[in-house]
DNA sequence: AATTTTACCGACTAAGTGGTCGGTTCATTT
DNA sequence: AAATGAACCGACCACTTAGTCGGTAAAATT
């Protein structure tokens, strides 16, 4: 680890500080003094350590969103035996613990997604990069998942990926608003019928 | 029709400008001035019209949010025969529409609703509401569905719906970030395989 | 013709906003 | 002990924002 370890502190402080508010009221509608304020640091402090609130945001991007979306999402489901029984216990985990998280406004990908798209193209980038990586990942396991004769060969692997993430980010969505636990286990239902449509099938 | 049609007429162009502006910036990120100036109206105008920047928005919401999603969502698959066909055909239209259309930033309700979430309850709750209207105009459809034998019994109408609902959501936002027609098909193709285990089967 | 009402104008205010900058504190180096 | 530099302070700047308010031109009412 680097020498300058309260420069790192101190950084991190506030991008913790940052995500969460920028989760609860969006980016456009919080302010560094916002921040700032949680924290008890200042103005001046800031602009040491970040050239601009868009620098900042994606410095958090890189070290926050990542990290989440890896350790949610990507890291439980790599290099698995059965892709389908592994995405959907990971799917629902995810949810549960999205459900049992007090601080937890949806999804984070999806909704920076939302306030970013068209706006500003830089920070769309990095967040798209992220669900790639996501995709990507899906789609080799459920090719890996053909080889060893758990998935059914006819199945589109690049279909199946975009549609399970837009399903979970739709339900993601839906969840904030309303009965969480109820959501979460139609959800999963519906999951298992359309997961059971793509497991290949013994030949009689 | 109301006698002041001048007072509804500039209220509309408002409004339109309005929906638009906000949809491809965001609520938080448009000043009422921006949409003035597209307009060449003033200040005045705009609060001679509406109380406030929220009055205005929920009136867009009345005038010209609901009945769009009506025209889209709901319309097309009322009191229709068989429901899985009319629901697959009914989303299928709406991705194609959107993906024509230049002016499209994603799913109305999901962007709002993204946008407002925890942050303006008053509106998290006009936009809630349509989209409950959407979820109960699909339960109904379903239900009616397995009475007609077109549903298989098992069926779960909640879950299915909010299943729907979900990845409806879901892939329109993956869909501003790129390949549209790309992900409108593989939408469609998983779509299809879903419903299609939804479907009452001939009892041999 | 006189009066009132409708629809609109645009300068103004108060409260933010992102970002700057000269200065201070305190640990480390010399 | 003196000098240095990293980390931080907070007043300040230029600008934007939602919302106000006194005014006005033209249409509708009397």
């Amino acid at each position: 680890m680097d020498k300058n370890l309260k420069r790192m502190a101190t950084m991190h402080r506030m991008q913790v500080a940052g995500l969460e508010l920028f989760y609860e009221q969006g980016y456009y509608n919080t302010s560094i003094d916002d921040i700032l304020k949680s924290l008890e640091l200042s103005k001046g402090a800031f602009y040491y350590h970040f050239q601009s609130k868009e620098d900042f945001f994606i410095s958090i991007i890189q070290n926050l969103i990542v990290q989440k979306v890896y350790g949610t999402l990507i890291e439980p489901i790599e290099g698995k035996k059965n892709p389908l029984v592994v995405i959907e216990k990971c799917l629902e985990n995810a949810l549960q613990t999205a459900e049992h998280n007090e601080m937890d406004y949806g999804f984070v990908l999806n909704n920076f997604l939302n306030e970013f798209n068209g706006r500003n193209e830089t920070i769309s980038r990095y967040l798209r990069d992220i669900l790639k990586i996501w995709e990507v990942n899906l789609i080799t396991l459920l090719q890996k998942g053909k080889t060893d004769g758990f998935v059914a060969r006819h199945v589109n692997s690049e279909a199946v990926a975009s549609f399970l993430i837009s399903s979970y980010m739709g339900i993601r969505t839906l969840m904030v608003e309303g009965s969480a636990s109820q959501l979460r286990y139609s959800y999963i239902t519906q999951l298992r019928g359309y997961l059971n449509s793509l497991v290949q099938r013994e030949l009689a």
